[in-house]
DNA sequence: CCTGCCGACTGCTTCATGTCAGTCATGCAT
DNA sequence: ATGCATGACTGACATGAAGCAGTCGGCAGG
């Protein structure tokens, strides 16, 4: 067997259960075609059925849904690694966009092949099942987050959150991560203006926390920023790999 | 075959695929024990696990998630014929608590029935999946709410989402419905302080629009009301039984 | 009968965020 | 060069919502 083709997933589902051999070479044949997607181009538009599901190999989604006012909610990131309209599939109900927010590759996958693999092995399919279980905590979080948390609060809460399932795949570490956001998606995300989510990130950035800039975001002070945010990383993974 | 013992949970599934008569029976089969809770009393703690399913024959659940800093987010409201649980029993993640709001009475649902029963009939699992994926779709649909609407829109919102949802189950009408909420819980699920929901009840009591207030919402306007919410309970269901 | 608790309700003050209205630097197309 | 995006950033001002500090009525318990 090679270097399975898509590290960050494999390196996710590797940390929830252990796969051998066989699975991973299942899970590798899960996604044939790879597509590619440019930034800024809705892959899939609210209301739209009938797609198919990805996982990302390389670069960064949002989903999100409009408002008849205009204004957007950002419900969720993808990094790679990450299932895209796995749902939709599944239940045949797609309710919100997805936007490439850098140009992507993204693995399709199909939905016979998946409810085989499911078949074949159950350890797979309960790795790929929690992975989605933990999408929907993710979300039931942000919906905390947004609910009962202050803009600073929420803004450390989300860098922290990001940051560790980034290291859970090997692109990011307790130094730091990149991160193609611009402030206006966190703001979409948070339900913050983008100006108030400036204010914030310069609060943070002068009390010596984090910063977030060009692209990228370095921690520097995370045992402090951790406190500020009350984070817990259990939702996540039972590891905690930012947290060591 | 007799009057099905579930009627909410039956009536609700139908409106989504006409089940047979065999699949009503199985649907009756499913749920045995039936448990009693008492209201305040937490069925479920945030992290234990463990825990059955229920379906839920009367009275009003509430789950929610406790904040370090004592505040709370309600994630959801369960209401009869709402699943309980479903998915911490299937993915064993169960990171939010269940309080029942009022005396409740829900029936168990074994896990290896409901696998037993999505193999006989695929009819069957598909309505059940719908469920889940509705609850879901609730879920971003609240992110949305408390990220993107202001207080009053959002208050409203709720008031008319909850309508639908009773409606589809026969607990409501185009009129109104009963509700054992307090303030505190709209505040608690709405991210405001209970403060704050008063008055803006009070402001749409006084627009003519809706009534809160002893157990009892009473729809004044429903057409105001609905242009004023921006509601579309496309994502309930796909009939949108409050508006005809 | 009092006592205490809870939920609904209100006025006043404070503060967190949003809105408006810009500047500045960068990159890209012409 | 010029023009025109876009994203980061800022100050001044407006406002929605929170917090505080109560009142009032209903209801359960001693």
């Amino acid at each position: 067997m090679n270097i399975p083709v898509n590290l960050p997933l494999t390196r996710k589902l590797s940390t929830f259960v252990a796969l051998s051999k066989a699975e991973l070479a299942l899970l590798d044949h899960l996604h044939q075609r790879n597509r590619f997607f440019s930034a800024g181009r809705d892959m899939v538009h609210q209301g739209q059925s009938g797609q198919a599901a990805y996982v990302l190999m390389s670069g960064w989604v949002c989903s999100y849904k409009l408002q008849p006012d205009g204004t957007r909610q950002i419900v969720d990131f993808q990094i790679p690694g990450d299932f895209l309209g796995l749902r939709s599939v599944l239940l045949r109900t797609s309710d919100h966009s997805f936007e490439p927010i850098v140009d992507i590759e993204a693995a399709e996958v199909l939905t016979e092949d998946l409810l085989e693999a499911f078949a074949q092995t159950p350890r797979l399919a309960t790795a790929i099942l929690w992975a989605a279980s933990r999408d929907e905590a993710m979300v039931v979080e942000h919906l905390v987050g947004i609910g009962r948390r202050d803009a600073v609060v929420r803004i450390a809460h989300f860098l922290l959150e990001l940051g560790s399932r980034l290291a859970l795949v090997g692109l990011g570490d307790t130094k730091g991560y990149d991160c193609p956001l611009t402030q206006y998606h966190l703001a979409d995300a948070l339900g913050l203006s983008a100006v108030h989510v400036n204010r914030v990130l310069r609060q943070l950035r002068e009390a010596g926390l984090v910063t977030f800039r060009e692209g990228h975001v370095r921690f520097h002070d995370l045992d402090r920023l951790v406190k500020l945010a009350d984070f817990d990383p259990a939702y996540l993974d039972h590891a905690g790999p930012l947290l060591k």
